[in-house]
DNA sequence: AACCTGTGCAACCGCCGCGAT
DNA sequence: GATCGCGGCGGTTGCACAGGT
């Protein structure tokens, strides 16, 4: 379906495009090949990161600085994780994005394994669309505020609901975790809500004990892990039918689901998308104009 | 089966800031 | 102070693919 499946079922990422490349003056664009992939990664593994220039020159790749740059950060990085972004990290951006706007390498840094690029393209792809169809501006106040009052809490529940419903206890007494690494270090996030919301196991950045591929892991039990397959692909899965029971939506009886949830992961935030939204938007709009 | 449309993501582009000279 | 090269960032585009008609 998505390019998350494709990338699975080729089971090497991208190199399935076949993307026609161009070779200007001597320099390569369009898609990396395989090859170039390994000569631009064995030679950061034993070289090291930056001077991309020079990367480009001394690994024999025919690619400008910026592009191998891009290639390792975006792709190449063996941290790096691709996909399947989950009900943390979507709060965790609607969140920072509230605070930073547009600034995709800020909020990066507290989403780690995650690229500014694919947050980038989240927003758009996801976030942007969803403002399109309401026809209104993504930079609204309207938008921004059924993010901030309807969005935002109704992920923050289904976290908590999952949490709960896997009844380890892990996340909810989280609430001690220590921020050891880099974003304990950012003066300006000082905010008790992110704070919170990283704290409660947003991340597994954040949380040493669910860091990395394990199974029991909150990510892995809100959005399978890193499996490419999950989120964005499960059209009328189960999912879909929990968070409808699950969501708390309640106040205006606006319970039912609109049928165009249309990517229909149940831990998208498609699946937040319904009427009541639109009818927040609306009561918006009618008391700007009062 | 063929075509059309929508989607998601990788990659490119242009701009900017910064350090070196 | 001016210039240059580089890296980083945000915006945008191109395209493979899936689903619909």
């Amino acid at each position: 379906m998505d390019a998350h499946v494709r990338g699975l079922s080729s089971g090497s990422g991208n190199h399935i495009q076949q993307r026609d490349e161009e070779v200007i003056c001597g320099v390569r664009k369009g898609a990396w090949t395989v090859e170039e992939d390994s000569l631009l990664m064995n030679y950061v593994a034993i070289h090291g990161e930056g001077r991309w220039n020079t990367v480009a020159r001394s690994a024999g790749l025919k690619r400008t600085g910026k592009s191998c740059r891009l290639r390792w950060l975006n792709y190449l990085r063996p941290d790096v994780r691709r996909g399947n972004i989950s009900l943390q990290e979507q709060l965790m951006i609607l969140e920072l994005h509230s605070r930073w706007g547009n600034r995709w390498s800020k909020i990066a840094q507290y989403l780690p394994g995650r690229t500014d690029n694919e947050i980038k393209n989240y927003w758009r792809t996801r976030v942007q669309k969803q403002a399109k169809q309401l026809k209104c501006d993504v930079n609204s106040k309207q938008f921004k505020d059924t993010m901030r009052y309807v969005w935002m809490p109704r992920l923050l529940e289904r976290i908590q609901a999952k949490s709960h419903s896997n009844s380890t206890g892990q996340r909810t007494s989280s609430t001690t975790t220590t921020f050891t690494d880099s974003a304990s270090n950012h003066a300006d996030i000082t905010t008790s809500q992110v704070y919170e919301m990283i704290e409660s196991g947003s991340d597994p950045k954040y949380m040493p004990e669910i860091s990395g591929a394990s199974s029991d892991s909150l990510g892995a039990q809100v959005s399978s892990g890193s499996d490419l397959t999950d989120c964005y692909s499960l059209h009328g899965g189960s999912d879909y039918v929990d968070n409808t029971q699950n969501g708390s939506v309640g106040e205006q009886g606006f319970e039912q689901q609109h049928s165009n949830n249309w990517l229909g992961g149940g831990d998208s935030l498609e699946s937040l998308w319904n009427e009541e939204n639109i009818w927040f938007l609306q009561q918006q709009l009618y008391d700007d104009e009062v």
